[in-house]
DNA sequence: TTCATTTCTTGTCCCAGTTCAATGCGCAAG
DNA sequence: CTTGCGCATTGAACTGGGACAAGAAATGAA
């Protein structure tokens, strides 16, 4: 039931198994329908989510009313609005969703103070997995401004292979940044050579 | 000569002056000329440098060889690679590069390590700090996904009013992801109403 | 002061990607 | 079985922004 959470927590931190166990006893176990919103935009987002089974999705709705999808999380992924939220107070600018039934993990703010009280060295296996975020946005933020569409699709399917399959095509076509008709073209495209 | 990186650093967390002796004594200052690269691609990013005085970028070549500029970092910011290098051990795909004589305060991730060791509670100002340079670069995200050029512009010139004045316009095409012909055209537009 | 180099502007042509239909295709519910 | 609806495809017309070129202005070095 742990194995996945304490493998994903332990990847740049050793744990002592006691200190695993203060971990685990302060996850929430929570099982979620498909298509139930976690977070609603101007909430305060007050939980962090790691999915054991399932796919969601965060997005925000731009200025003309587009939906524009900003991350997806699968198994052994972290989900939450936290850069925004917590820390900040201000409430967020984006919704969280699952588009399949999915399996969580959670924890407040208040549950995650408590666990760096405890055991202080989760504190910096969060500040590593934020770090990783962070280079995760940063490619993203790389890959938007200087490739095409081509690419950036090819790019996507190498990095989440089985999420194509799952997934709507024009929640991919929002994730990349391209409307879901230009991204049909391209697959035509790509399928005929 | 502390006042300014020890109010940055106390932002989110409240430190003890013996804490900040600790850390001051650990830092390393530093002048550097314009026109100085720090960082090159393919090296290892071995500081993290918080800025005193002067304009720093942060950019990689993309694969048609343009500069990119993710990030200027000036007076009372953060500037380093962590995201990638550090932890990761992988080598840098960023420049960093001086635009005008700065001064800085470094520290080398060894020495940040001693920091932790010695002072604790600094594992959490920089986990926050993390989280504030990550909501930025979702926020540039967000921007670069869902805005036009010219909104793009307008919103950099409210988020840093000094800097459209300190550094070259190509500079500032670069951040956003235009080319420098067109800002030109956009500028010209907006003056002309 | 002058010459050179870098930066900024302006015009023309062009293309990647958008918008707006129209059509077709499952698939779930009664 | 059929109605309805969300999703994908395809085409035609349009546009934001890029590429290129050439000149103007600013900066700076000697």
């Amino acid at each position: 039931m742990y194995s996945q959470i304490n493998k994903n927590i332990s990847r740049y931190v050793t744990f002592e198994p006691e200190e695993l166990e203060i971990f685990n006893s302060l996850l929430e176990y929570k099982t979620v329908p498909k298509k139930t919103i976690l977070l609603h935009e101007g909430e305060m987002c007050n939980f962090e989510a790691f999915v054991i089974k399932g796919c969601v999705r965060k997005y925000y709705i731009d200025a003309n009313g587009f939906e524009v999808i900003l991350q997806f999380a699968i198994e052994n992924a972290w989900i939450s609005d936290i850069s925004f939220s917590i820390y900040e107070d201000k409430p967020s600018r984006v919704f969280i969703e699952t588009l399949e039934d999915c399996e969580f993990f959670m924890f407040s703010p208040e549950t995650k103070e408590a666990l760096f009280i405890k055991a202080p060295k989760f504190e910096r296996a969060f500040r590593i997995l934020m770090q990783r975020n962070l280079a995760v946005t940063q490619d993203r933020l790389f890959n938007t401004i200087s490739k095409t569409a081509t690419e950036k699709y090819l790019e996507f399917l190498e990095h989440y292979p089985t999420l194509s399959q799952r997934v709507a095509q024009h929640y991919i076509a929002s994730y990349l940044g391209i409307s879901a008709e230009f991204l049909s073209k391209i697959r035509t495209k790509i399928a005929k050579q």
